[in-house]
RNA sequence: UGGCCCAUGGUGUAACUGGCAACACGUCUGGUUUUGGUCCAGAAGAGUCUAGGUUCGAGCCCUAGUGGGCCAACCA
């Protein structure tokens, strides 16, 4: 009986069939190849999750290699902060490999395809050749070099290696057909000349390999299986097979293209040059500010790696276009943190609370849980006095039956302390409410398993005793763009999408025990959402991140 | 000489070799609750882009159309 048959998404499909037909399951091997030319961001994170999701699916190997041919762009910074990321995100590469490291047996194929009529050397300027290209409507032509003598292209070949030449003068291009109608099989460049220095081979290489040339051969290189890469890649798949058949004859294992599509989250821009511009126009604090969609913002943001990997995992995987609204992010943030953040308690907009009735100067230390959720997060001690703080919000003079928080002369509970009651409240000349007065009643407090404390009242608030208490900064985070898909409109700067309202910053009252938080540490704040502890806070002043807020709190009071 | 890819509730995916369109998010309702959270129960919401065809039977196969996307870097 199967009927708990799991469903499959195309990409394991795909895998499944191979499995049946012609792989073997220790044949399979997996890879992830980032050019580290930038920061990885939440759409990086669903091919990592995709490939070592895989990975762990089939107990296949998978290499995070970097894809690092184009000296002009790399650094060694973005490979450091890369695999910083993806261990990060909870995953461990089997291979750490360099598409650079295989530049010489790339050198050697060349020749070998220079041998074999399939390559040549071309003179001309890159304009003439885009030129020559045609266009998706217009066959190509050739290139007057392109039937150069295989010795004379040995030769040119070997001084492009030897930095005899400029950069620009001569390209190394593989003969295929100038009229296809697929753009990419239009004799595509292999190798150009470049003069700069590479973050790994140094000054060793004047010529570098293109990526079509580089990743095909990469993958047999280090026998991957299955190479997933996004839905762009798919007219370079001919291509990716074509330099496969002239170089190998593959009797084995033949490495295989196939596309997916990237993923869309709503209110987000992912695109490099954008995000660089959020941080030249000082919209954001920088690479790592908690609005900004990279996995080092998102991990500053509080966001937690299973809560990615889980997103990643529920959102799937199609062909078609698609934009995932940040909800559904937001859904797998919270979930996860349900479960792991202790609740604290912390006021955003105080306003005074006295207790008329409760004597001066005592302090009453009550047990609070510190989850719910978990049993095994135990209880802390929380201090409570005559005059405390409660949010502004939680008050209303006189207010309809919707409204289920203090008013006067109604009752109320002050969470895991006592039931009080709205007396009266004083104001300033301006009419602004500046304290309230309400009176408690001593058996009414929680856990103690008097009848009074039994009693059900119809709303509990939040709270932190003025004088025990202390002032921390917290950053309120909202979507960074006011339009679901800033990217998208053509006529549109994404600029004149930016949230001025994305940051807000203030100063709250915490409970004590907060004064013992660390960078890193998620809480819950009673009703308000989850938060983390930012890298900013000293040992003066603790600085809290808003991760994501509590599923509809706040927004159905008014 | 143009080629190729895609089309299923608001969103994202499922539906194995054709067999009552399912799941999650979101939305709404009710219940529990010392968090307007969580949890629990339930509801609404698509008949699968259109038109033909094959078939006892089509979301799935075929043809055409429509709509969206990709391809003319010495980027990846």
């Amino acid at each position: 009986m199967s009927e708990t048959k799991e469903s499959l998404n195309f990409i394991e499909h795909i895998i499944e069939n191979d499995l049946s037909e012609s792989y073997s399951k220790d044949q399979l091997r997996f890879r992830f190849p980032p050019e580290p030319n930038g920061y990885l961001h939440i759409g990086h994170a669903s091919a990592i999750c995709l490939n070592f999701g895989l990975g762990l699916k089939y107990n296949a190997p998978v290499n995070l290699r970097f894809d690092d041919t184009n000296p002009a762009k790399e650094e060694q910074e973005y490979v450091d902060a890369i695999k910083k990321d993806v261990a990060w995100l909870g995953y461990e590469w089997d291979n750490e490999c360099y598409a650079s490291d295989y530049f010489q047996q790339l050198y050697d194929w060349a020749i070998e395809l220079i041998k074999n009529d399939k390559a040549y050397v071309d003179s001309q300027t890159s304009e003439e050749i885009a030129t020559q290209k045609g266009t998706p409507n217009t066959p190509g032509t050739d290139s007057p070099h392109r039937n150069r003598s295989v010795e004379k292209n040995l030769e040119l070949l070997e001084k492009m290696k030897n930095g005899e030449f400029s950069e620009g003068e001569h390209v190394l291009r593989a003969k295929i057909d100038m009229a296809s109608p697929n753009m990419l099989m239009r004799d595509p460049v292999m190798y150009r000349v470049l003069h700069k220095h590479h973050h790994r081979t140094g000054t060793d290489w004047k010529i570098f390999p293109m990526y079509d040339w580089t990743h095909g051969e990469s993958d047999y290189i280090e026998q991957v299986s299955h190479s997933f890469c996004t839905l762009e890649f798919l007219p370079h798949r001919e291509l990716y097979d074509w330099f496969l058949d002239q170089v190998h004859e593959i009797k084995n294992l033949r490495p295989k293209q196939r596309e997916f599509a990237r993923r869309n989250l709503s209110h987000t821009v992912v695109s490099k040059r954008k995000l660089a511009r959020l941080v030249e126009d000082g919209i954001v604090t920088g690479w790592d500010d908690p609005r900004m969609p990279t996995i080092s913002g998102l991990r500053r943001r509080g966001y937690t790696p299973e809560s990615i990997r889980n997103f990643a995992e529920s959102i799937g995987v199609g062909k078609r276009e698609n934009l995932i609204d940040v909800s559904h992010l937001e859904y797998c943030v919270r979930e996860d943190l349900n479960k792991k953040a202790p609740r604290v308690m912390t006021v955003l907009n105080p306003v005074k609370l006295v207790i008329t009735n409760y004597p001066e100067g005592e302090v009453e230390w009550l047990t609070s849980e510190n989850n719910p959720e978990d049993e095994s997060a135990g209880s802390r001690e929380v201090p409570f006095t005559r005059e405390l703080y409660i949010e502004r919000e939680d008050f209303k003079e006189e207010a309809n039956r919707k409204f289920f928080r203090l008013t006067l002369g109604k009752e109320v509970r002050l969470k895991n302390a006592y039931i009080i009651k709205g007396e009266s409240v004083v104001k300033d000349s301006e009419g602004n409410i500046m304290e309230i007065h309400c009176t408690y009643d001593p058996d009414s407090k929680s856990g103690s398993g008097s009848e009074a404390s039994m009693r059900k009242v119809k709303g509990t608030l939040h709270w932190v005793s003025i004088s025990e208490g202390f002032s921390v900064e917290v950053r309120m985070y909202d979507r960074l763009f006011t339009d679901p898909s800033p990217d998208t409109h053509k006529d549109k700067d994404f600029m004149d999408f930016v949230n001025p309202d994305s940051l807000n910053v203030i100063t709250a009252h915490a409970e004590p025990s907060l004064r013992e938080a660390k960078e890193g540490d998620r809480f819950q704040f009673q009703r308000l959402g989850y938060f983390v502890v930012d890298r900013d806070s000293t040992e003066d002043s603790i600085v809290f991140n808003r991760t994501v807020p509590l599923r509809d709190s706040w927004a159905k009071i008014s």
